[in-house]
RNA sequence: CGCGGGGUGGAGCAGUCUGGAAGCUCGUCGGGCUCAUAACCCGAAGGUCGCAGGUUCAAAUCCUGCCCCCGCAA
């Protein structure tokens, strides 16, 4: 089929990967324009331009698509379909009804749950045992579409946001290009969806990882992997950032030697010397692996040998 | 020229301001203690102090250029 790509993040590539490599014709990459990035604010592309490039597809990078000289110039290139992946703007009637068949949203989640913006990460940060991949037709709304197909994908309980986001990636990529083939063939299906049931996510904010030792261990621990690689969850320490990169609960009827009982959530249980333990509002959450601002990520070992804190001190200030 | 931290035996750090013997906590190897141990004691190996120049009697330390890693910000 002849299709427009809509995508801007990572998470999009491997789909339009996928769709070239099932043989379909990318008329044309949509993506959001370059945007200063990186130490240094150099301009630079967002990642499905660099693989459309690669590919030597023609790119189109729009301020805003919804303007009417946009529309007119996608119209141009007629085709079956629109595919898109979280591409970062709002899609207009017109352009909706645009292509021939329809636009193909590839969701995060599996909807109605989870409309919104970090779908991902918000699945792990609630603990869900399973999430997955959603096609659609899109509407006007946001991820309010017919769906077309889903796929579920179990999580682990060590699951990470980024690990998520992977897998993600690749079932999403590869359910598009089953979806596309079933609009092809005039078999698919347009299921509606049920909006009494739907929930929405909020967009991840930095702000977001900043642990509140007075909440219980087990929420911690899930924040600290939905946030993992990104933005990462953190605590101060030595009047620095420390970004947490692992960590796991501990009950309280396991830590057999907590030498003070009265602490307040937030302190510093070294055991043994090589373990580090934070009191929370609920249970204990050991660190496993840190990053000190400015330093490598290191385990937590490593990061007493040259680190020396005290047992009994704070973390959060 | 966006702001900032850092590169020192295998790991993590101190030492740099105030040039002048390579240090600390571990790991490794050998020995000892112990029912035993990630515990303790004794001993040993292991480093062009990121790279290249410069200043100096003398540079990890001061000056110049370059490479690499990371936090913030996006």
């Amino acid at each position: 089929m002849k299709i427009i790509f809509m995508g801007t993040p990572d998470f999009s590539v491997g789909t339009l990967e996928a769709l070239l490599g099932a043989g379909h014709e990318i008329a044309l990459v949509v993506t959001q324009p370059d945007k200063p990035r990186g130490r240094g604010k150099e301009l630079s592309p967002p990642p499905v331009k660099e693989c459309a490039l690669k590919h030597g597809l023609p790119v189109y990078q729009p301020r805003r698509v919804r303007e009417a000289e946009c529309v007119s110039y996608l119209r141009e290139f007629a085709p079956d379909v629109i595919v898109v992946v979280a591409f970062g703007q709002i899609l207009t009637r017109e352009i909706l009804d645009l292509p021939k068949y329809c636009c193909v949203n590839v969701h995060a989640s599996l909807l109605p749950k989870y409309r919104g913006a970090a779908p991902i990460q918000w699945a792990v940060i609630n603990g869900e045992t399973v999430s997955g991949v959603t096609t659609m037709r899109m509407d006007e709304g946001i991820d309010t579409g017919d769906m077309i197909e889903k796929v579920c994908v179990e999580l682990s309980s060590r699951e990470t946001g980024g690990s998520l986001f992977d897998r993600l990636a690749r079932t999403g990529a590869e359910l598009c290009v089953h979806t596309l083939s079933l609009i092809e063939a005039g078999t698919a299906v347009y299921t509606p969806q049920d909006h009494e049931a739907a929930t929405h996510t909020a967009m991840i904010k930095k702000q977001m990882g900043e642990l509140d030792f007075s909440r219980s261990a087990t929420e911690l621990e899930r924040l600290v992997r939905g946030l993992n690689p990104w933005p990462s969850a953190y605590t101060r320490c030595m009047g620095k950032t420390l970004k947490i990169w692992e960590s796991r609960v501990v009950p309280k009827e396991q830590l057999t030697d907590c030498p003070a009982p009265d602490w307040e959530p937030g302190a510093l249980h070294l055991s043994g010397k090589n373990r580090m333990l934070v009191k929370c509002g609920q249970d204990w959450l050991e660190l496993l692996t840190v990053q000190l601002e400015g330093k490598k990520r290191m385990d937590v070992p490593s990061f007493l040998r040259g680190y020396p804190l005290a047992d009994g001190s704070y973390l959060g200030t």
